[in-house]
DNA sequence: TATTGTTATACTCTATAACTATA
DNA sequence: TATAGTTATAGAGTATAACAATA
């Protein structure tokens, strides 16, 4: 091994460990900053963001990785700000579908809109390093 | 705008969200499993992963971002674990260092390494992506 | 007076287990 | 019996405010 070209797994960490960095360092500002201006913790902010149309509470559970019986308490909390709903499911009265209120639609377009604004160390990144990474990424989400 | 060249603001917007749903959404199952497998809540985690060296509380809620009365059951729970311990600090007796144990100190090592290590979808890129990786989230933590 | 860290309080998230209503 | 969702409970994280010890 030469100490001038470290081993590709050596490289994969390196790189690994500053992704890590950057995004749960230094990037936990900016989650604390979105908490703050819409008064949603993370948790609640995920299950507005599953909300592109009314989704059953299990698969909420499903798609955040916890219990059902967290979900409870978070769209409690949603509902008593008046931002979703519970609606009956039809053919099986045991399920209850999650649904925006018009005001929960409007927070959650403008929720993502901020969620997606890229940072500036990104933002002004060169169009050959931003469409490797949006290459790279989306590749490695649909696998 | 050409439909087929998109901005580099969207280009920019495209990219990040695919990183962040990698990150924050694909990647909740191994923070998850790492939970689990040390026992050892995400903010424990990272006050270990802070003690390089012996640190006092202040400094520790500083790199946090968070308040320092949480500092102080943080440190409580992972005293009663055994992992660290508090101590005097020479010169301003109001500070109290927080330190590792030795058992601490093999968990923090072993935390280390099971985090860096990069998931198969990285693991798998070419040299020439490592390498673009590496230098852009290098250059994006120094700035 | 100002700073470091703790305590008190309230709310949210998390898991597990027991429960209700429905299938 | 099995499943969808809720309730009960306990432990942990978060913030704010009030406090003790020290500077």
């Amino acid at each position: 091994m030469d100490v001038a070209s470290p081993s590709k797994a050596d490289l994969a960490r390196e790189a690994w460990t500053a992704m890590l960095e950057f995004f749960f360092v230094k990037g936990r500002p900016k989650v604390l900053e979105l908490w703050r201006e819409f008064d949603l913790m993370p948790p609640q902010q995920m299950v507005l963001g599953l909300l592109d149309e009314p989704r059953p509470m299990g698969e909420l559970a499903h798609h955040m990785h916890c219990d059902s019986s967290n979900i409870t308490g978070i769209v409690d909390r949603l509902t008593e700000r008046g931002l979703v709903e519970r609606r009956a499911a039809e053919g099986d009265r045991r399920v209850k579908l999650v649904a925006l209120t018009d005001e929960g639609r409007a927070m959650r377009t403008e929720l993502i809109r901020r969620r997606t604004e890229p940072p500036e160390e990104i933002a002004a990144l060169s169009d050959s390093d931003l469409r490797r990474l949006q290459r790279i990424f989306s590749s490695a989400l649909s696998h």
